[in-house]
DNA sequence: TCGTTTATGCTCGTCACACGAGCCTAACGC
DNA sequence: GCGTTAGGCTCGTGTGACGAGCATAAACGA
């Protein structure tokens, strides 16, 4: 863990109308400067002295806005062209990317690489690699950074994963000197992608919402208002391992029952009486493909796939009642296993919500991320961090040094 | 919903080191002035001038603490005796219990009234009574209002309750004039109950504390950094209709496989081959007794209590690997559950957590404040609001009226 | 007994943000 | 061209946080 202090609490007042204006527009791009003064109900004076100042310290710039009517233009806030960046690392089976967002989430350079054997410790070199060429190239600049893996999380360490094989792994041993003291952030990739479906506009203003994802079992998170609901390491996030199964089917993290083995390739591989696949969502894929070929559809199929479709809506309903979500957003194969399906799907789920719930039950909706999905929301979080009272005085600091 | 205009930012910049002493002096009753300064980092001065407004608004009153070592003694903080106060009321199918409560969450008074019938009129009668009555004593010093139901409750509504046979009820309706426009809280009983238990010292530093009830099905809540979370509505605190259990029954909810109809009363009736009860609690703890009699155990007891304990520690474990809690409280029944079959108890918790868990498994302890939970858990809703800068602001524009 | 040590409380000057009032500025429209 | 409208700017005021320096109350020790 590095030491990011905390603030005092004449530090963290300083910077708090700066935070919130700077959220608030990251949640409304190209807002003008009126429009976001009016949203935090800041008075126009309040208002000309933020801005001199986040602008004299390059957290944004402004330019004329084009005249929309009677009065005064306004100006238009963008994102200062040296401001602050983040850095995120996203570790999956297939490669390991690395991005450079602004404070707008703009993607500035993206870049992925294929690790040549599985280790650990391969990919953390890989990782390093990818922190070390982000901090050559923009120094001071970064902020903070955030990595995610398609592994479970907790106190920023990798605790298991079986997609990636690894156990027991800390990522703080891959972030290079030159980034050392910069708030580190470790997720679950799926957590990361409920944040970045969550705080999507396409989302619209729902307090709760439920991300859902199918790859290898089925990830997630409850996300309330913009927040992931992440518990007590970091290790939330895990619907996949609520024993909504079989009690009888042993799952790999060593409970039984899991929901996991009921949604993905294996749990089609075990209703077609076929042995696991060494490739879950390959298999998936090849299964959905079969149950909706057109003309000749596979019954073997669209038998697998009518019980992953019903169990994941079963299992959904049952946690929009636990949790009181207000949205559902589905992720990796789970779009593609609700359309091969989607009478069953919409039959199970509304069956599954408590009575009451139905007569506005949430929307559920496919993610709109696509593979970016992972990316966005970890830029999310290293923003969260960068644009944080802290971050922000941070960056003061190292503007004043310059 | 009131009215309860949100603090500009100036007015909570104005309440916040006073919001964040008087918080942590809840957190730690009978603590010194010095004492308090050091944990929140305040300096010397910064505490003078703040305990002077405290004082002055009679937030809070000091008297000489007992000195201690070397130093100049400092004094010990105390709730003023002309302090704000905030009135809670529970309601359940027993009884409906009044209480007003000082901001150090002492039950200064408390009345129990027993409904002559069971309608939702006669209910709200009573507690409009509960709070008219608090209200004359009290006047203005009254800042808060919550009121705990058995019941599922959506945005300040019961939208269903089994137990109170209501449904559609608004609990706004019951506040009489004179406590209108004060913070008005309306929660599940077991979300607030896990609140309460949550906040206690014996729950320790847990980050994350899983609250879970036996009743009549299962309630409870996570309640993370000392917040419930309870979803969008306000209507989280369900874990207990989560499909988790058979799928071919059905659940007064209306759902399936309703995890609530394994480990109740019913569970067992069911388990005994008897028609469900009508009073599902006292059959469990019928069966309860029937399992632990001392030399003759009924072995259709003990199996119909074996099976709910499995079930109860079963969905316990899938939940702390779901939401990763560090932390278990059983309430209600399920302690007694939990004694009836320890070892039974034991193997199905540690059989449910993923395997990297078991190493650090949270503790799964017994609630502390027995009946008085729901009480003390909404006393701590109650109090969040009162000394909120909000509040706060509240109550100094009171104080100044007079 | 009386200075020393230690912990704490108090006063005061300074800083920096938030707010409101009053005024200035840039577009539109008749 | 002048009124209308929306928005920006300047400046005085309020207020809390902080640090420095001093005052105070107990315990300790010679």
């Amino acid at each position: 863990m590095p030491a990011v202090e905390q603030p005092s609490r004449r530090e963290a007042r300083r910077w708090s109308a700066a935070s919130a204006a700077l959220g608030a527009l990251r949640r409304h791009p190209g807002a003008t400067r009126a429009e976001t003064a009016h949203r935090l109900s800041m008075s126009s004076g309040a208002a000309a002295d933020l801005s001199a100042r986040l602008r004299s310290l390059h957290l944004l710039s402004e330019e004329p806005a084009p005249p929309a009517g009677r009065g005064r233009p306004t100006s238009l806030l963008r994102v200062h062209p040296r401001g602050p960046l983040v850095v995120v690392v996203d570790v999956q089976h297939a490669g390991i990317t690395a991005a450079v967002l602004d404070l707008a989430g703009e993607v500035l350079e993206r870049t992925t690489q294929l690790p040549q054997d599985r280790s650990p410790e391969r990919a953390l070199d890989l990782v390093r690699a990818g922190l070390d060429g982000a901090a050559e190239r923009h120094g001071q600049r970064l902020r903070a950074v955030s990595i995610t893996l398609a592994a479970t999380v907790a106190s920023g360490r990798v605790v298991q994963s079986a997609t990636l094989g690894w156990s027991g792994v800390d990522l703080a041993a891959a972030v290079p000197p030159a980034l050392a003291g910069r708030p580190l952030l470790v997720t679950n990739d799926a957590t990361a992608a409920g944040l970045g479906e969550a705080r999507s506009p396409a989302t619209g203003d729902a307090r709760a919402v439920l991300y859902l994802a199918v790859t290898v079992g089925v990830g997630g998170v409850l996300v309330v208002d913009g927040h992931p609901s992440v518990g007590a390491l970091g290790a939330g996030g895990e619907p996949g391992h609520l024993p909504l199964g079989d009690p009888a089917l042993l799952c790999p993290c060593g409970a039984r029952g899991c929901w996991d083995l009921e949604v993905d390739g294996r749990a089609m591989a075990r209703h077609r009486g076929r042995p696991p696949p060494a490739d879950p969502s390959g298999y998936a894929a090849a299964t959905l493909a079969g149950a909706t070929a057109p003309g000749s559809p596979d019954p073997g199929c669209v038998d697998a796939v009518t019980r992953c479709a019903t169990a994941l809506a079963r299992g959904a309903a049952g946690l929009v009642n636990a949790l009181d979500a207000d949205r559902v957003v589905l992720g990796g194969l789970a779009p593609a296993l609700r359309d091969a399906a989607p009478a069953v799907f919409e039959r199970a789920f509304t069956d599954g919500l408590m009575r009451w719930r139905r007569d506005r039950r949430p929307v559920v909706a496919d993610a709109v991320h696509g593979a970016d999905a992972t990316l966005v929301g970890s830029g999310e979080l290293a923003l969260d961090a960068a644009l944080s009272p802290a971050g922000l005085a941070g960056w003061e600091a190292s503007v004043v040094r310059r």
